[in-house]
DNA sequence: ATCCCGAGGG
DNA sequence: CCCTCTGGAT
């Protein structure tokens, strides 16, 4: 495994390939982006920004929404994978923002995971893009690269790959840290064909050399 | 552990 | 054709 100077060492090394690594979702508001990054699950961000912007001019506030029906969400979002749940989702989350927190998005991980469709990665999202509360997101890009890096051990579930991550990395570094492994697996480290040869991070990942 | 689930890429 | 995409609820 990665000691955790290793692991600072490969994160940094991820943001000089990509200096500029941020959220990829489109979103005016924390409700849209809340929204934004429920839609956004087993969902590439480019699928989820070609639809958000009927989705938000239809439906600008938590009030708006909270009063909708499946029938009317689901032709806005069908386009993207599993639909039907994410409509209950959005729906049952304005409900939840118009009844508990005031049509206000809460800015702590156990109040944003009382709504329907937030998740601990969900919440993460929220926390560092909407309010900037150090918080460290593990999706399956996350969880890949910090895999392969042997970040953390080879069979690690998404809760002890956050626990993990955050024990080798500094808080200030966790919302940058994450932007950069998301980018790392998108554009170096991709799930089907890693590019292994031309890889800056090779001398540090025992997969990689196998793969080369 | 299972289900949900369209679009894009190889 | 098969795999993957910033997961969550049951």
């Amino acid at each position: 495994m990665l000691t955790a100077s290793q692991t600072q060492q490969a994160i940094k090394i991820m943001g000089q390939k990509f200096p500029d690594a941020t959220t990829s979702l489109v979103a005016d508001t924390p409700f849209h982006f809340l929204l934004a990054v429920i839609l956004s699950a087993q969902t590439t961000d480019k699928a989820v920004n070609r639809l958000t912007p009927q989705l938000f001019a239809r439906y600008p506030t938590p009030e708006s929404l909270a009063t909708a029906t499946e029938s009317e969400v689901i032709p806005l979002i069908k386009t993207i994978g599993l639909y039907r749940n994410k409509a209950k989702h959005l729906i049952g989350c304005a409900q939840g923002l118009v009844s508990k927190f005031s049509s206000q998005v809460p800015q702590t991980r156990s109040e944003l995971m009382q709504l329907a469709g937030v998740g601990q990665k969900t919440a993460n999202v929220v926390l560092a893009e909407c309010f900037n509360i150090p918080a460290l997101a593990v999706d399956t890009h996350v969880s890949r690269v910090a895999r392969r890096l042997a970040m953390v051990s080879p069979q690690a579930k998404v809760a002890e790959i956050e626990k993990t991550l955050k024990q080798k990395l500094p808080a200030e570094s966790w919302i940058a840290a994450h932007h950069r492994m998301i980018y790392w697996g998108r554009y170096q480290c991709m799930a089907r064909k890693p590019l292994c040869e031309s890889c800056p991070l090779l001398s540090l990942c025992a997969f990689g050399k196998k793969q080369v």
